[in-house]
Parts: structure tokens; sequence; C-alpha cells
RNA sequence: GGGCGAUUGGCGCAGUGGUAGCGCGCUUCCUUGACACGGAAGAGGUCACUGGUUCAAACCCAGUAUCGCCCA
């Protein structure tokens, strides 16, 4: 027990406690002291069962610091700290996310500049701008080579890490800093480049040249989990196709792609078009032919119930044109503008005049505007375009909607193509335990929806490079059948800047020689490694390879703890990558935080401008509240900014710094406390103390961390407002020695309970206490038992002496008079159950009340509250003022 | 259109079959030897709606409405 580390205490509680200045002082004792690291011996030595580790998710050091970092955060925090108290080994880790197209964009504006792939590296480039660049248009930013590009990159991420390491060490986040990693240091590109070789090797990733979602403004592919539906504003077109029997009317919002047609499709039930199934048409303007087709794909119920399929327009094109094996005609290209040349299937036809002037190297909407005009002037359009709202897919971080265009790309492989490996991926997700169980649906419905395998090759410049080399033939041809890939060895590589073993640099791109794959991987490619990364599963020794010893230590994790958005991207990926390169799941739990709303109940984003700043927010309210408004929130549930919550949070933290410089004033208190612990009052508190105790452990247990705050703060109110009260006088020794000791006794034991039950949430106030009578940190201390507090007291006595000392202070309340007044007679009726009860902590309650004369205890109803009447009150005189 | 979740006093929430709870806010009162960044008392709800099951429904079932998120 603690009695034998408890040390004289009186001079080192403060007279005047205050919450100022513990957040400096205590981040700065546990980081000297190296409170929460993880014990990589005992790791070693031990069992895996004695380690808890967590899949921390590594923030976008590039994107701004927002409430729901500080919201999550707290949610994982308060585990980790439970669960280092249950004695685990928590291996908890820090990562940056800084690869990828956020930190390029924030590179971009914050330095004015831009990515050039042809331009070649300035050893002494200066960027134009530091922060205040005045615009943001890609007309006004300064071209740099790509090698320049990502060492800009490198510098503002390192800074921006400065600024969440700040923020996190303040909230008084337990991660063990040794253990940090970013995903484009060597170590996570040499991790996400082995796990990439490996899959190619296996055959779990490949190559493909297939139509594929591409962002033009970014002029990069993008994949499923990227996209996002949006409205967006056009026109149908009602144009006609020229049959045998007469025209066939489409309606359209992209009659710029009439030239590209390969076929228009009906509904295999719709009778409106069966006769037509199997006959040709040709299409106008163009007069290219092309089948009647069915597909069930098609909407009779939309437009005129029959569309062309164009190759391609979007991604229900892609679909038909794979299900009905129709050819390729694309004209977009990856700039988003049309094909210059004039394509070889409108070559000699009525429309290759109108494709050179008006269509050719023009944009798709300057060629839509061509095209419309002459389907007037050929009477091909029918009435006017009619205005309406289509979702189009947008990537997530683009402006303009996607367009589907072919090219080379790689793959892998995720049950989008394959209906066992479906299977067993949505198996994978079974096996993890979600916190709350309902949002493993998201999982489910997410593996149940994909429509195709995990593009990951990107065009982009911050990113892990693709480690694969292609030769290049005696006629100079890539020969993308027949890459060449680096050994594990000499991870990570550059194919871009460095030739493959076995060749020069000099033979780059000429026949006999190589090329380098010039993209990178998608960053999800790279975060959904974050396990392997953190844990070492690629080794830790100088050439990396090697899987370190740690790694089974701590690999399935414990804990994948992360936001709902990114259960189809992060988790998912993440389930994918465990799965092919271990056959497991990555982890057992998966406890996933909702969003913060704003106080008008919308999501916080920087557009609707209420977004809050959580450093300004940790300073006004401390980070013990915001700690205590997070904690608030249950696992999958939106929360409310709410800065009432953290004014409770501050107020609980205040309350525990006076109650306990209150309870452990009265001296030194050495022995066995639990054996000096006799009044029947001092039991029962303890008593409920038990109880208390163990709803608070069920709830962590439960992954419900709020139940079990609301518990010990239920019982911590009423230890102030009831019993500390009720036993203030005893303990200061009006009623002897015996029954001093018998309540400081109880004030410490119950303290030392309460402190540790509220560490997880409040670390500040309840190190700051602890460290007034025990030398060791609190977060080192172990989860309190019910072993540690005396049992067989009866928990109603408390129940009934609070409960009359409540119909004391009624009497007074109504009678409008002060707490101090004197009681020189009283009748309580309640319960004939409860006289013995109120009996056994009569002396207290008269102390607490100032009753001094006749107490009479008179019967009520069963179950009826306590209630006092027939008191005679004497006030206390108002102090005259001066 | 499909899936998931929510709907309880002014606000934020708890409550998975047995007499409606907590916190904030509000009203009134009290500066009592830890705390006025405090304390005491009080007012305030037919638990979104409609049916059903049950001796008994905020809770279980069916449907409706509104809101939110995810996916088409």
């Amino acid at each position: 027990m603690t009695a034998d580390s408890t040390s004289s205490s009186a001079a080192r509680i403060p007279e005047r406690p205050s919450l100022d200045g513990l957040e400096d002082r205590w981040t700065q004792v546990w980081r000297e002291q190296d409170t929460y690291a993880f014990d990589r011996d005992r790791a070693l030595a031990g069992e895996r069962g004695e380690v808890f580790s967590i899949d921390t998710p590594p923030p976008t050091a590039s994107g701004s610091l927002h409430m729901g970092h500080v919201f999550s955060y707290t949610h994982t925090d308060c585990m980790a700290r439970y669960k280092r108290m249950r004695g685990f080994n928590v291996f908890y880790p820090i990562g940056w996310d800084d690869n990828g197209l956020p930190t390029e964009k924030r590179v971009q504006n914050y330095y004015g500049v831009r990515g050039d792939a042809s331009l070649h590296h300035d050893p002494d480039f200066v960027p134009p701008f530091e922060g205040n660049a005045k615009s943001t248009k890609s007309a006004d930013e300064k071209p740099i080579s790509r090698q320049n590009f990502i060492e800009l990159c490198d510098v503002l991420t390192v800074r921006d890490e400065e600024a969440f390491e700040s923020l996190f060490r303040r909230m008084g986040f337990s991660l063990d800093w040794s253990i940090s990693y970013r995903t484009i240091d060597d170590h996570s590109r040499a991790t996400s480049q082995q796990a990439f070789l490996r899959n190619v090797i296996r055959g779990e990733a490949y190559q493909s040249e297939a139509p594929g979602l591409w962002d033009v403004t970014f002029q990069t592919a993008v994949a499923q989990a990227e996209l996002e539906a949006r409205d967006y504003p056009g026109h149908y077109h009602r144009v006609a196709f020229h049959g045998a029997d007469g025209p066939i009317f489409i309606e359209t919002t992209r009659p710029e792609l009439i030239p590209s047609v390969v076929a228009l499709i009906a509904h295999p039930d719709d009778q409106r078009y069966a006769a037509l199934f199997g006959s040709t048409v040709t299409s106008p303007l163009f007069g290219v032919e092309v089948p009647v087709l069915a597909h069930p794909a098609a909407e009779p119920d939309k437009g005129a119930g029959i569309a062309m399929c164009c190759t391609f327009g979007d991604l229900t094109d892609v679909q038909w044109w794979r299900d009905l094996q129709l050819p390729t005609r694309s004209i977009i290209t990856r700039t988003g503008r049309m094909q210059a040349e004039t394509p070889e299937w409108l070559a000699g036809g009525p429309g290759a005049g109108l494709y050179a002037e008006g269509v050719s190297g023009k944009t798709a909407f300057s060629a839509r505007e061509a095209i419309v005009t002459a389907l007037r002037d050929s009477g091909d359009l029918d009435g006017e375009p009619t205005p309406t709202q289509r979702k189009a897919n947008f990537y997530e971080r683009g402006e303009k909607p996607l367009e589907i265009v072919t090219t080379r790309q790689w793959y892998i492989r995720n049950g989008g193509r394959e209906a066992d490996l479906n299977a067993k991926l949505f198996g994978m997700g079974q096996s993890v335990a979600f916190h709350p169980p309902f949002m493993q649906a998201r999982y489910a419905n997410w593996v149940a929806g994909l429509s195709g395998d995990w593009l990951v090759s990107r065009q982009r410049f911050f990113g892990v490079p693709i480690p694969v080399w292609y030769p290049v033939d005696e006629h100079g041809e890539v020969d993308h059948d027949h890459p060449i890939l680096p050994a594990e060895s000499d991870l990570p590589v550059d194919p871009a800047a460095n030739p493959p073993a076995g060749y020069e640099e000099a033979q780059r791109g000429i026949p006999g020689g190589f090329v380098g794959d010039p993209d990178v991987l998608d960053t999800w490619a790279t975060s959904s490694l974050t396990p392997q990364i953190a844990a070492g599963w690629r080794g830790e020794g100088a050439d990396g390879t090697g899987e370190s010893p740690l790694f089974a230590k701590v690999f399935p994790m414990d804990l994948r703890p992360q936001a709902h958005d990114i259960i189809r991207t992060w988790l998912f990926a993440t389930v994918v990558r465990s799965f092919w390169e271990h056959g497991t799941a990555p982890w057992t739990n998966a406890a996933i935080s909702g969003f913060i709303l704003d106080p008008d109940r919308k999501k916080m984003s920087k557009s609707k401008g209420n977004v809050v700043t959580p450093e300004d927010v940790v300073k006004e309210h401390s980070a013990d509240a915001v700690r205590y408004w997070a904690a608030s929130g249950r696992l999958g549930t939106d929360a409310a900014y709410d800065i009432g919550q953290m004014k409770v949070g501050r107020r609980l933290a205040i309350k525990v710094l006076n109650a306990s410089k209150f309870a452990l004033g009265f001296g030194d208190v050495t022995g066995d406390l639990a054996a000096q612990v006799t009044d029947p009052l001092d039991l029962a508190l303890l008593a409920q103390l038990r109880t208390v105790v163990e709803r608070a452990t069920a709830g962590f247990e439960a992954w419900d961390y709020t139940r079990s705050l609301e518990a010990t703060e239920t019982f911590f109110w009423s230890f102030c407002d009831d019993y500390l009260e009720l036993v203030k006088d005893r303990a200061y020794g009006s009623r002897g020695e015996e029954g001093a000791a018998s309540a400081r006794a109880t004030l410490r034991l119950a303290l030392d309970v309460v402190l540790r039950l509220l560490a997880p949430m409040l670390p500040y106030v309840t190190e700051e206490v602890w460290s007034w009578t025990h030398e060791d940190s609190i977060h080192r201390a172990s989860w309190p038992t019910v072993l540690e507090l005396p049992a067989g007291g009866d928990p109603e006595v408390l129940t009934a002496v609070a409960g009359a000392l409540a119909a004391v202070r009624k009497v007074k309340s109504e009678a409008k008079v002060g707490m101090r007044a004197e009681v020189t007679a009283l009748t309580l009726t309640g319960p004939a159950a409860s006289h013995d009860l109120v009996r056994a902590g009569e002396a207290d309650l008269r102390a607490a009340g100032r009753i001094t004369g006749e107490l009479r205890l008179a019967e009520g109803p069963e179950g009826a509250e306590t209630v006092g009447s027939d008191a005679v009150l004497i006030p206390v005189e108002k102090p005259k003022t001066p």
C-alpha cells in the first residue's frame, strides 16, 4: 500500500494551490524522467501479453492543428494511461504523415514555388517567399526542380511538426517521443518500398494500362477511396442519333464526348428500345456507326432512358466498356484538353473538319460549345439544353470534376475484383473489435462496395518513389513487362536519381539502358504500414533488413485509434497490407472517435470560419480542462465544441487541488491506514468507493472511459460536499483521537484512490497532488483495486446521514438563514430503516448541521427521502460592514 | 436510392422492461476554520410521432418524420 511511500507532507502542500504553471512543470518532469518510456528490454524478455501497443495516427503536420486532434488523441491517451497503470508496458509511438499532396500544397503556398520535373537541381536555390507569398495562383509560382522542391518539403514539415509536438506535450499525451518516425524518412521509405516490392514479387501488386480517374488540375491519378461525389451544374442536351427507322434521342450532359461514342445503351427490360438491341445507329455530326446494346446499369427513368457510352465520360462508361467489350475511342488527355490529332475513327468522316477546328486541343468547355453549335446547325439538337444538377466525381482535394484517362499504373489487389479475396478481407475486418461495434458496418460496407483494385501510383513529387526501373530495348521502347527491382538491402531507392544495379547512370533513357518509374506511391500506401514502420518490421540495423526482435512483441498491435472518416482509407488499407504481409489483421481493437462539431452542430472547417485554435483553448482553460471535455465524448459519437464542459473540467481540477489540500492537511498520518478506520461513517465512505473502483474499472475495460470518469467524478463531488463537511469537525480532533485518526486515515485512503481513478483524464492536477505525499509519478502507480480498501462498511450509513444533512440544509435554505445557523430543535421524518443509520453518524451530522438541541427522528413512508420539520433556528448575526 | 447513427427539461448529455436522471444555464439564499474559480435550496421534461408486444415501454418490434455521416 501507499502508506510506506507516504512521507512528511505538510511542508509540500502549497498555501494556495493553483493550476497555473502545472503544465510547464510536469511536462518537463515527465520528459526528464522518461515517465512514459516504453520498456524495450522488458518487452523483449517478457510475453507479448505484457505489452499494450498502439498504432498512433501520424498527424499530417502540414495540416492545421484542430480540436479533432485534441479530442481523439485524448481518448487514446486515457486508454494508454489506464493500461499503463494496469501494469502493461505501453508502446505508444508518434509519427508524422508528411509525405503527399497536403505537404506539397502547403509548400507551394508558403514558398510561392511549384515543382517541375523537367528542371535540374539548383544547389544555391533560395525560395522567393517565406510564408508571405501573396498569390496562390500557379502562374505566380516559381518553377523549381523536384529535388529543390523536396528539400523545401523537408524543411517545412519539420517546422510544422514542432508546433504539433508542443501542443501534444502540453495536452499531456503520454507518447514515447523516442519512438518516432516521419512517413518520408529513410526508414519509412525503405519500409514502404520493401512491402511494395514483396507485393510485386508475390503478385499482389501489378501494373495495368487501364482507364482510371484522373485529376486534371493536379495531373495525377486518383484512387476510389479518394473520390468525393459533389453536385455539379450542367445541362441536358437532347441529341438525335440516326437509326434505320428514324432518329433515336439520347440526353447527355457532355455532348463534347460525341466524337468518342462507342455504343448506345438501354436497360434490357426497357420495351421502348427492345426492338433496337443488336442494330446500329450513326452518331450525329461525325457519322460513326455504333451498336445499340442492353445493360442493366442503364437507368430507364433517367433522361431518355437510353444513354451514349463514350470512352470515357464516367465510371458507368468504364463498366459498359468492360462488360460489353467495347472499343476504346478516348479523346480526353491528361491535361483535360481534347487530343490534338484528329482521331483515326473520325478521319475522312463528315466530322473530321469539325474536330480539327472546334474540338482539337480545346478544353472540354470550349469543345462543348463548338459541338452544340454544330448540333444546332445540323438539326440534331432537339429543343434547348435544360439545366440540371448532376453528381460528378471529384478528387477530395480537387476543384474540377475528374476525367477518365487511360494510363499505365501500379495497383495493389484489395478485393475489388476478386470475390475470394474480398471475402477474406471482409473476414479480417470482422476479426477486429471495433469500438463502438457499429463502426464495423462502415468497414463491411466499404469492402462490399469496392469496384476495383487499389491504384497506388501517383504522379507527384513529395512521396515515396515506386522502387522500380524498366529496361529500354534496342529500339528505345520501354519494356514495362520486365521491371527491374532493387535488393531489399539497398532500400530506400529513388529510381529517378539512381540507376539500378548493373547499369550506369549514363544509360538512363537510351536504347539498351533503363528508365526509372517516374511516379511515387499513394500516401496511404505508406501510412498503411504504420504498425510495421513503428515496430521495426524491416529491422533497425544499418541496412535495415531483418525483422526487429521487438516486432513480434508488439504486432499485431492492440489498438488502432482513428476517426470514422478514414475507415475506408487508412483503416482498410492497413488491413490490406497486413493481410498480404502477415496474413493477419494488424490490430485486435479499433477505437473510432467522432468529429468535433461547432456549437451549431456544424462540422468545424476552415471554409466555414468556425475553427478554433487548440493552443489558445488549452492556454485559456488548462490541459486538464480540455481533456475533461474530450473525455466526456464517447467513442464513435460526434461531440460539440463546448466551452461550458471545459469550464466544468477546470472547476473539477481546481476542486481536486483544494479538497486534497484540506484532506491531506491534518498533519502526518502513518502506519496501517486501513486499520485505523473505525467509524461507521468512514467505513461507509470507503464501501461506496469500492463500488466506484469497480465501476470505473469496468468502464475502461469496456472502452468507455466516459462512464469511468462519470462514476469517479460523481463520487468525488459528494465526497467533497457531504463527507468532507460531515467529518471536518471530527478530523480536527474535537471528539477524541480515535475518531480523528479514523477520519484522517479515511481521507488519505479515499483521496489516494480517487486521484488514481482520475489520473488518466486529469494527468496534471492528479500528479501535482500525488507529489505532495509521494515520490514517484502517479502515472506509474498501479490502478486501484477494491482490495486496498477495508471491507465490511455499510454504504447506507453515509447515504442516510448525507440525506439527513440535506434535510437540515433544506430547512435552513427555506428559512433563508445561513448554513452556520444553529439548530436548537429539529424533527427529521424519514424511513424507519434509516433511523439507526442516521444515529450511527449523529455526532458528525450534528457538527456539520450545527444541531445543538434535540434531534427527533420520526417515521415516514418507505422510500421517501428524509425531510425536516419543527425546526428551531438561531441565525448567525451578520457582521456589520464597516 | 442503400447503409449507419441520432432525436430525453433552454443547452450539452446519461439512462437496453419496473415510480424520468446528471451537468451547464436559470431563480432564491449563504462569504461556515480546503475552495466565491465556492456552497445550499429550488423551478423546469406527457423521453420526435403513430401503431404493436407486455401486467408494465424512454428502453423491445413495425412504420413515419427530422437531422447528421458514409456509400451509390
